[in-house]
DNA sequence: GTTGAAACCTGTTTTATTGCATAATTACTT
DNA sequence: AAGTAATTATGCAATAAAACAGGTTTCAAC
């Protein structure tokens, strides 16, 4: 079974990465690299701790997040099935800025960041691989300043959708986010309290922007919907 | 002169970059190097521009920004000399995300991408640079969301007399930032309106944490000061 | 089925922050 | 030196969002 993973996994999942490889390097990869599970809410690693490891969602959903003022939470961002994650920190030579955990069972496998250190030296595609990961990403957190200290409530829960919608797609249906999570997550991510998050979303369904059935939310007229995120 | 500035600026300046480049590398960085002065509060970059260069502040102060809802202005991060700049955008492949302005008088060198992507190839110690800058920023833009979300109005202001007491250091008396800025530019740098932040401030000189003169700030009481921008 | 816990919902109260108006001060400009 | 613009300052009304409190639904465990 894992190894029936694992070579699913490194030829298909990891391409991004797999494609600038010799073969010696596939090699070191495949006998380095490790297959873990997580259940529903289990913390992967919290902030603080030493980074050792480039994480590699293989299945699943996984939201990065800070612990703030007063037992807040703020979601960073979002981890979808095939990206990497938990390498900032080891570049940066800090410790965790930040904590990630599963939204859903998830299967993830791990590098040690020393291994990708090493191959970064070697080949020069790895490196330019992080390069253009970490630079969109800083693009994403400064528009995300912007977005969360400026928008109303309105703009900011609708800005989540949108990004939810984005990021996951949707169901079959064309309608329905592919993504599940409760309220308080919604707005730890949108930055408001979770009775706020509830009223919110209630007037988004009366004004028959979107349909809500317990945790499924399907989008109805998503050019409005982008236009509140625009100027709400 | 501008021979002079050359050779510093080279040999001294660049120093963190100018290190891992062997002498064919500095013979083409001296070709292409160009200097540039801009006056105080002049746009060097803005936002949705194509990225061609990359940016090193020699001498001033520069502020990253960026226009956000209703005429209001978010300022993202701050750049002293010697520091590099919008190159994030270029490894993105994405035009500029923010807007960069000289908050004083200053002088600035650049290179183009092109010529820095070439290098970056040849030179792994270069990738390495880029790598350590753009982690050590993502991780600060994350801390930034957490705080400009979070904090009540006190704790961002202090918060922001922190950053330019950690950033630009302070004057000969070892009391007075050496950075001076309009009301605006603190409201703007804390997530307030400028009101606000007069008040705060105002507040602050009552409780003999800092004195202010116009534009000269000076941090009385550093550690309160530190206290408040962590649990206001 | 009953119980208990967690998640969801809604109305009211309270508070932090903005918006606006006005005035005083400072910095520029001619 | 006078006049104008920009910045700083402060009080008060308006308001967005949080905090609180009470209630309902959902769902898993026994």
């Amino acid at each position: 079974m894992i190894k029936r993973t694992l070579d699913r996994v490194l030829s298909e999942d990891m391409s991004e990465i797999w494609a600038v490889l010799d073969n010696d390097e596939k090699r070191r990869i495949i006998d380095a690299f490790t297959i873990h599970h997580f259940k529903k809410n289990q913390r992967i690693y919290a902030e603080g701790e030493e980074p050792e490891y480039l994480w590699c969602l293989l299945q699943g959903k996984v939201k990065k997040f800070k612990d703030g003022v007063g037992g807040r939470v703020q979601i960073l961002r979002l981890i979808r099935s095939v990206q990497y994650f938990g390498y900032r920190a080891y570049f940066a030579k800090e410790r965790y800025n930040s904590s990630a955990a599963a939204f859903e069972a998830s299967i993830v496998g791990t590098l040690p960041m020393t291994l990708v250190e090493d191959m970064i030296n070697k080949n020069n595609k790895l490196a330019w691989f992080f390069i253009h990961e970490l630079s969109r990403n800083l693009g994403g957190a400064d528009t995300r300043i912007v977005n969360l200290t400026q928008k109303h409530i309105r703009g900011r829960l609708a800005e989540a959708l949108i990004v939810l919608r984005d990021h996951y797609g949707f169901e079959d249906d064309n309608l329905t986010l592919r993504i599940y999570m409760a309220r308080e997550d919604l707005a730890n991510l949108s930055n408001m309290t979770t009775s706020n998050a509830i009223r919110t979303l209630s007037g988004f369904v009366n004004e028959k922007l979107i349909t809500v059935d317990g945790r499924k939310i399907s989008i109805l007229n998503e050019p409005e919907l982008r236009k509140i995120s625009k100027y709400g």
